[in-house]
DNA sequence: CAGTTGAGTGAACGCCGTAAACTGCGAACG
DNA sequence: CGTTCGCAGTTTACGGCGTTCACTCAACTG
């Protein structure tokens, strides 16, 4: 890999070492080809997004591209890293908006969040929630991608084990789940999360994560289009009903 | 359009004309290039799927499969519909096998075949159900793929007619639906579907739809396995409680 | 029989991702 | 200072892609 000194993304192995110019250079053009790569995918679809497109934009070649990513479809995990970072950061700054103590508010505010930035971003969206491209599963190590991807999740996670605890909502007992889904429960909290919960819990939160990303998914699709233009009312019945399920208060959407 | 005399899944104009020998071998190699495509799409993904790589397999040249199909596009679209009326006759017969008067049987049986077909073949379930290919809206005219698409959503509201006419569960009046919403329900019903019912029923039925089809596609999609690796009991779950909304009784699915 | 039609081929065009060899320039070092 | 080295970038090339065009040849039609 000699022609490829640092993976993008890639931290610094020796934190103390400051930064030089160059490698203040090699940032910024890792930020342009990210930048245009996200401006072909919006304005051209996903299928535009080629290495000499981008290249081309540039002002560049193509191979010179691999001088920060190791192939097209790593670029494209880069990319995929950057929208979930953005759609993050939406997520909270929609949070931030809700006064601290209105957990049903701040329920509400990052579901419509999260469906008006994939609403506004379908191709993005794609990238994000599609059909996984082939050959993303031969590596073991989570990449950069990965990492932002954990982090989208933990947005809602957090939130969810928040309002457990400032009000907690009514969930069956551990022994009265299916004892098929009690395991899975129980390995998901004690080994991917490592949190003392009701299982219960967890499986309101995945309950309520399947409703919503799977509606918004539908919607932004166009597989809602044969019966609806605007799924927006559907979107919010949604919400009123897991609003139930959760013990929290509807509000219908402010007119803004 | 000289050289193509007539695109694949064309009803011929004149009804009563006879099948000549070059008809059937016309039709025969129609065959051949779906199963092929189909092939290849199961056995190495949907981006292996090309023109060229379809006539290797059938011991021909790429050019000569625009004898059959105006593009790579269409080719792909009369997959699509192929795939659809494979899945649709799979939902058709697991209806089959459930006593006619057991509707919740029947409610059941068709959702777990529609999880079960869709799990045993995600590509071809990405290609029906995933993001929609670009370019596939600009023509007005319904093509042999929408057509499938279409049989395959009466399969699901054919049955939940006859389980509303049969067994009426309980649906909102139709003033006490969200207007937004209610004028879309009213638009569908008597513009598309033609037929004389409460507004309630269409939205339960969305409702339904919805919850079914957006769970079935995170889980095809591998949106799931954060948390869980197999969605089965989720899935139950679901049908548990949608079960309840349609006042109907909720049955495990058989050991075998 | 001649004329037409349709299936299929081969070559070509402009895309694509990627590999290899090469050219400079800037920074680091003696 | 001059030298060296590493990195950004180019050029060229390979094989594969969808698609077009000119062509051949067999089969059907009158």
């Amino acid at each position: 890999m000699r022609r490829r000194p640092g993976a993008a993304g890639e931290s610094r192995e020796e934190g103390g070492e400051l930064e030089t110019r160059r490698d203040r250079l090699r940032a910024a053009t890792v930020r342009e080809i990210s930048g245009t790569a996200r401006r072909i995918l919006v304005e051209e679809g996903p299928e535009a997004v080629t290495l000499r497109a981008i290249a081309r934009e540039m002002g560049m070649t193509a191979p010179a591209l691999y001088r920060y990513f190791g192939s097209h479809r790593e670029l494209l995990r880069h990319l995929v890293g950057d929208l979930f970072s953005e759609l993050t950061g939406e997520l909270r700054g929609a949070l931030e908006k809700v006064p601290p103590g209105d957990m049903g508010g701040k329920f509400l505010a990052v579901s419509r969040q999260f469906r008006s930035w994939s609403l506004a971003h379908p191709r993005e969206y794609a990238l994000l929630f599609g059909a996984p491209v082939r050959g993303a599963e031969d590596t073991d190590e989570a990449d950069f991608a990965d990492e932002r991807a954990r982090e989208f999740a933990w947005t809602f996670m957090d939130l969810f084990l928040e309002l457990w605890k400032k009000k907690p909502f009514p969930v069956p007992a551990d022994e009265d789940i299916d004892p098929a889904l009690r395991e899975q429960l129980r390995h998901y909290r004690d080994d991917v999360l490592g949190i003392d919960l009701p299982l219960g819990v967890i499986r309101q939160f995945l309950k309520c994560w399947i409703r919503l990303q799977g509606g918004v998914s539908l919607e932004v699709f166009g597989h809602l289009k044969f019966a609806l233009d605007d799924a927006a009312p559907m979107f919010e019945l949604m919400l009123t009903e897991v609003s139930t399920d959760l013990a929290l208060p509807y509000r219908p959407p402010s007119a803004g």
